[in-house]
DNA sequence: CGCAATTGTATTGCACGCAATATAATCGGG
DNA sequence: CCCGATTATATTGCGTGCAATACAATTGCG
């Protein structure tokens, strides 16, 4: 039996690493059934499927819509407010915005008192569009079989680990 | 006070529709938080941020490693089974899967029993990036702030949310 | 066997998502 | 008051996502 250098007794040297019992442990870690990273992946890619249909009727796509959310409860919102509530920057929010502009929903002017900043406001069309988005979240519940109960507790677990991330998220930037 | 022609009463007919008990409902139901679509979206958005620095280093986009963990845990599918594994068409799978081709980490040829499908397999370089992909689901868990407990919780609960959302959405195909 | 319908991928066009970079406005120390 | 540092947004480049479309291989019906 093979033994180390020193004499002392050790794992033997000629045994491939990635067939002792931690390596093999952490090639198990690499299923896609033991990941949250997929399932987490694969549902949001789901919903925006099936969000679209509904959005396609009132012209949004599905990040537009949660712009529009966010604008439709607090309007005037500077890029960098609107990108701080959906987790966006401005290289994402800067030509969404333009586009949601030239479809007459908002307006971007710089700010009075400081002219780096750009304010988001509704137009009056874009306020009127809130009315017909408001069918929205009723049609979803219906095409999803969930009941009121497990959907609160889904909604529950998501917020809770959208907090954690985004403090993991927080703690790698220092 | 004004009446519906029919003479019968009704809701005030010069009463604005959205400011019935029931259109106000609907309107509070678009606030941010109480979707269940945007902390799925942002967590999703969030996770990437947190899984490039890890990935970068094996030279890994997320959308690609989620293909190897799949390959590596059966080679050799045509772009059809792993579509339907990560729940992704051909419109994304055919050019990603032609960059991990030029990687050198997956070869692409056509079926010999039906020349309409295309299998992927892995290349001796691509099994062997298994050796070194093996410490990112570590690397990850020490990033993120859960118990073993909770992070085992979402995990489950993210696997049932997208097997509803995946019936929901077979309903809808018909 | 012939040919229309079906199946499996690829391509196209558009909209994100984000790192890196650029640019303009503001702030702050000297 | 000036100039370097900081802040807020925009731009660029690349890699997805996905609907719509195109196209080749296969299937199935008469």
């Amino acid at each position: 039996m093979a033994r180390a250098r020193s004499g002392v007794a050790v794992v033997p040297a000629v045994k491939p690493a990635n067939t002792t019992r931690a390596a093999r442990a952490r090639i198990e870690a690499l299923q896609l059934s033991r990941q949250l990273c997929f399932p987490l992946y694969a549902a949001g890619n789901l919903l925006g499927r099936l969000y679209r249909p509904l959005l396609d009727a009132i012209g949004l796509t599905y990040p537009q819509y949660l712009v529009m959310l966010a604008l439709w409860e607090r309007d005037a919102r500077s890029v960098g407010e609107l990108g701080e509530t959906l987790f966006l920057d401005s290289g994402t929010l800067s030509p969404l915005l333009k586009r949601l502009e030239q479809a007459g929903l908002v307006q971007r002017r710089r700010a009075i008192d400081d002219e780096r900043r750009v304010v988001v406001a509704l137009t009056a069309q874009g306020l009127a569009l809130r009315d017909r988005a408001a069918d929205v979240p009723e049609a979803m519940l219906c095409r999803i079989p969930l009941k009121g109960s497990e959907l609160a507790g889904h909604r529950e677990k998501m917020w809770s680990l959208l907090h954690t991330l985004q403090q993991a998220a927080a703690d790698i930037a220092d």
